[in-house]
RNA sequence: GGGCGGCUAGCUCAGUUGGUUAGAGCGUCACAUUGACAUUGUGAAGGUCAUAGGUUCGACUCCUAUGCCGCCCACCA
């Protein structure tokens, strides 16, 4: 019994364990008990499978000896593989535990993986983890809090270096947790964004972007995280509905409306739109205003954008403090005033409020303006305030000196802007987004894209590589003013932007005192990295083999919540570095909620950990249930029933696989599709063929709720409920069912790996890396036959006739019965298939032709009248009910019938097939009429 | 303010080029327990496909409105 025996401590060896390829236990003890029977026959007795699939014995060991075999490596797969699939693992943030949600992507992905390995390709999945930044920072500032200290109490090494050991801690669970979903990705090439050749690519893309004059380095408005001391870029902001105030103050000769008083002290201009007539005679004129600070000076300008009727129509124009004002002063080349800074206190500029935090300040001027009779008056407002999507602190938009990426600016090389050539790639159809609803989402995104702030202040991150000589460099200081001056430091004496650091100043030749030479302390936003993983991942900027082969990749398949985040940005970052789309499809799936419906959240307490139910149900039944019943950039509703389900048909195909290969001792495992012998069996070969192309059509669609809905299907009622119960009757299928269950778990495999791989170990594989994992996908040659299809559903319908009217009148179900047939001209087919018919009806005797007497129960398949002599049991009152029911639906559907081949319009204009398909219900409806009719008279009704 | 998605059986959802008597799973009801499986089998009940129009021989499917529910984007100071 060596299963048994190689079972037990297999399952009790942790998950983690990774496995030494050079210790191959398991096919050891596969190939020396396979070796001597060749590969012709099922090797295990079947008294030796378990009763029931047990998930828990069997998955660490198909996943320890499938990462043993090597296979994950497409360079290792067997045959020649020119044709590669690749798929990048969308990184998970080194933060913490991996999700149900994570649990969906990675099954996705391992599903398109296997297929396409299924297929012949050479398929690459390679996985990773993502340092992102901001969330990691966070969080290891959350967790040394509870030690009492700050990121400053630490400094910048040693927390950096807390962090560094926390990612690694969290690393080490995320790597666990994929292998435990069976992911069948390429550990051999995993990688980090933050390791040293993706480090090194982040900074050849900094230096090589900034020589091209796409990176710069200007006082522009940003979003300001004062709790983070960071920059945030435009879609890490999210928004908040908040109950404040609209304080109508005197503004000079006018009176603006404001919900930020405080921020008026930074005021250089007044905007209204320019077709409103009270202001006409303002225009390009300059007013004096005064809110205790000082008279400002402020220009009167016009904005289309300015809604006339929203308070006076007058906006109190703030460059340094409103991303809709810094771009009005752009255009206007307004003087920007900042009277925030980023300790999120007022500035020196604010005159008599400096120092003030800003709370304090809007108290202090509303009380001081009230009492200097300025305040007009005060209404509520609901308003929308702008918080840090991950510390939900309100952002204070500022200006600030950042470095920037130009989307607008002609990339040298391209001919074309970054901005063009990522809308490009959409458009052109290149890349293809699935659902295509979001392409038009991308494109409105994009088309409004702005530079991109991608400094942070945080201190876990990319170094941004850049150097500043304290020789040459000079900061620059005074007033600013908005627009083409701002973006000063494309080039900048003193400035050295360089991958590596730099050994001497290349202006002042300052070499020995580097102490002279610092770098920049700021961090990278984390995308940025990120932005480059389709190919840093490979091995860019050197021009490696994997890159030539693996890249454009095939798929990128991620959450439609991170299409700006990611997608966009590694479509921008592609189309600069390597000319080209990073991938040609991009599958975006949904999010896991409740049951229902609802956000999955700590606080609500309702999170499914994929660990806890994995271990409850079993990892197939965990994909399954994320897969079916799901479509593209839909949310999934998951419950624990849907995975229960799923757990049920695993062991439902677990038992399948005993009964095949209990039936099919001796039989030899076909190489190709055995012929039928009966009816049955063309039946079961027809829809087998019909469902490998089904499945596989979708698959290549990217479907996979419906092939995964096809193959339960047939696997359960066709296989095992129609097919499995005929061979009981028929005998004699080892090889059909051999081929069938071969095809089946080839089909299912990409689905449902671990529990496919195992019967395949235990019923086919001959050991020496066979593995079900890159057995050849099947194909579906044949034709359907039609007539074997059509023939074998009149005997389907016979038999669930019998067994309705047997249900009806609680007839024993041991017990068999006689049954009469008017059968007309199916009457061949019925005679030929009287065993089976006999056998799943629970038949005794089978006589044809008209039944007599009044006792029967009736039923009309087919133009076929089953009369069952029922003798005593029937209760004719009801039976003639029973009758005149479905004599009643029948009528009513003939005449719907006829009314419909009544209408000249639908002969003459609906194709031939349509109305020969009519006809032909019309006249078995017709039959069936007739029959039910005579027989409620014979019952005397 | 602009845009997108959903509305089909009690629940979760399929329904891809307009032609089925609208399907599945779960749940419900009835029955069945000596071998592939009770993590099962057999049978049944259950829907005017959100509403109103329109196009068409024919609409769950296409078009136009409307109503809820959800999401995304946006500069209403």
């Amino acid at each position: 019994m060596p299963l048994k025996k190689s079972k037990k401590p297999v399952a009790k060896k942790p998950a983690d364990r990774r496995p030494k390829p050079a210790k191959k236990s398991v096919g050891a003890k596969k190939t020396s008990r396979r070796s001597a029977s060749a590969a012709a026959a099922p090797l295990l007795a079947p008294a030796e499978l378990p009763p029931a699939y047990d998930p828990q014995a069997v998955e660490d060991r198909i996943y320890a000896s499938w990462e043993a075999s090597g296979l994950f490596n497409p360079d290792n797969l067997p045959g020649e593989r020119k044709e590669p699939f690749t798929v990048m693992m969308p990184p998970p943030n080194a933060t913490g535990t991996l999700h149900i949600g994570h649990a969906m992507f990675l099954t996705i992905e391992d599903i398109l993986t296997r297929y396409h390995r299924q297929r012949g390709k050479a398929a690459l999945w390679l996985p990773g983890t993502d340092h992102a930044a901001i969330a990691t920072n966070t969080k290891v500032e959350k967790i040394i809090a509870q030690e009492g200290l700050t990121k400053y109490d630490l400094g910048r090494e040693k927390f950096i270096g807390r962090v560094k050991e926390f990612v690694a801690g969290s690393q080490g669970t995320i790597r666990k947790q994929v292998r435990k979903m069976g992911a069948s990705c390429d550990w051999s090439r995993e990688a980090y964004t933050l390791d040293e050749p993706r480090s090194r690519a982040v900074r050849e893309m900094f230096v090589r972007m900034y020589q091209d004059g796409l990176i710069y380095r200007g006082s522009r408005i940003v979003n300001w995280c004062p709790r983070c001391e960071s920059t945030l870029a435009d879609d890490e902001v999210e928004y908040r509905a908040e109950k404040g105030k609209l304080y109508f103050l005197k503004y000079g000769p006018f009176v603006v409306a404001t919900t930020r008083p405080e921020t008026k002290l930074g005021d250089t201009a007044v905007a209204a739109h320019p077709d409103d007539v009270r202001y006409k005679k303002w225009h390009g004129q300059t007013i004096t205003a005064d809110f205790g600070s000082g008279p400002l000076q402020i220009k009167f300008i016009t904005d289309s954008g300015v809604d006339p009727k929203f308070g006076t129509g007058l906006v109190g124009v703030t460059p340094a403090h409103s991303a809709v004002d810094y771009a009005m002063a752009e255009k206007n080349l307004l003087p920007v005033k900042k009277v925030i800074g980023e300790d999120g206190k007022m500035t020196k500029l604010a005159g008599k409020y400096a120092g003030l935090p800003v709370a304090e300040a809007r108290q202090k001027l509303v009380a001081d303006l009230e009492k200097a009779g300025l305040m007009d008056h005060v209404e509520d407002h609901d308003l929308n305030i702008t918080i840090c999507y991950r510390c939900g602190t309100t952002v204070e938009p500022l200006t600030s000196k950042q470095w920037f990426m130009d989307v607008n600016r002609v990339v040298p090389a391209r001919g074309q802007s970054l901005k063009r050539l990522a809308v490009d790639a959409v458009r052109s159809g290149r890349v293809e987004i699935v659902p295509d609803r979001f392409e038009k989402v991308y494109y409105h995104w994009m088309e409004n894209l702005r530079d991109w702030c991608i400094s942070r202040q945080i201190w876990f991150g990319h170094r941004i590589p850049v150097w500043y000589c304290s020789s040459c460099y000079v900061e620059d200081g005074g007033e600013e003013r908005a627009g083409a001056a701002a973006k000063e430091s494309r080039r900048h004496e003193g400035v050295i932007v360089s991958v590596e650091p730099p050994t001497k100043c290349p202006t002042c030749g300052r070499a020995e005192d580097l102490a002279g030479i610092t770098q920049d302390p700021d961090t990278l936003d984390t995308w940025f990295s990120s932005g480059s993983w389709t190919f840093s991942t490979l091995g860019w900027p050197e021009k490696t083999a994997d890159l030539k082969k693996f890249h454009p990749t095939s798929v990128l398949e991620t959450g439609y919540d991170i299409l700006f985040f990611w997608v966009a940005r590694m479509i921008l970052m592609s189309a600069y570095a390597v000319g080209d789309i990073p991938f040609e499809k991009v599958y975006l799936h949904g999010l896991v909620r409740d049951e229902q419906g609802r956000k999955m959240s700590k606080s609500l307490g309702n999170i499914i950990d994929p660990l806890d139910v994995v271990a409850k149900f079993g990892t197939d039944a965990v994909r399954l249930s994320l897969i079916i019943g799901n479509s593209p950039g839909n949310d999934l509703k998951l419950s624990e029933e849907k995975i229960a389900h799923f757990r049920n048909f695993a062991n439902k195909l677990w038992n399948i696989a005993r009964f095949v290969l209990r039936s099919s001792a001796g039989a030899r495992r076909p190489t190709s599709q055995p012929k039928g012998k009966t009816l049955a069996d063309r039946w079961l070969l027809s829809r087998l063929n019909a469902v490998v192309k089904s499945v596989t059509d979708d698959l290549e669609a990217m479907n996979f709720s419906r092939p995964g809905e096809t193959l339960q299907e047939f696997t359960w009622t066709e296989l095992a409920d129609w097919y499995l119960e005929i061979a009981k009757i028929e005998g004699q299928k080892g090889e059909i069912l051999l081929y069938v269950l071969e095809t089946v778990l080839k089909l299912w495999h990409p689905f449902m790996p671990f529990v496919t791989e195992e019967i395949y170990r235990l019923a086919f594989s001959t050991g020496h890396n066979d593995y079900l994992m890159v057995a050849p996908w099947p194909k579906s040659g044949a034709k359907p036959d039609a007539a074997a299809l059509k023939e074998f559903v009149l005997v389907q319908e016979l038999v669930v006739a019998v067994r309705n009217l047997r249900a009806t009148y609680k007839v024993e179900p041991g017990k068999r019965i006689d049954v009469t047939l008017a059968c007309g001209a199916k009457k061949a087919l019925v005679m030929a298939q009287s065993a089976v018919i006999s056998g799943l009806a629970k038949l005794d005797k089978m006589e044809f032709g008209a039944a007599t007497g009044s006792a029967n129960a009736t039923a009309v398949v087919h133009g076929i009248q089953i009369s069952v002599p029922l003798g005593s049991l029937v209760d004719l009152g009801a039976e003639k009910k029973r009758l005149a029911e479905e004599l009643a639906q029948a009528e009513k559907y003939l005449a719907s019938l006829e009314g419909k081949l009544k209408n000249q319009d639908f002969v003459a204009r609906a194709p031939a097939q349509v109305v020969a398909a009519e006809r032909e219900k019309l006249a078995l409806q017709r039959d069936k009429i007739a029959k039910l009719k005579s027989q409620l008279k014979e019952l005397g009704g």
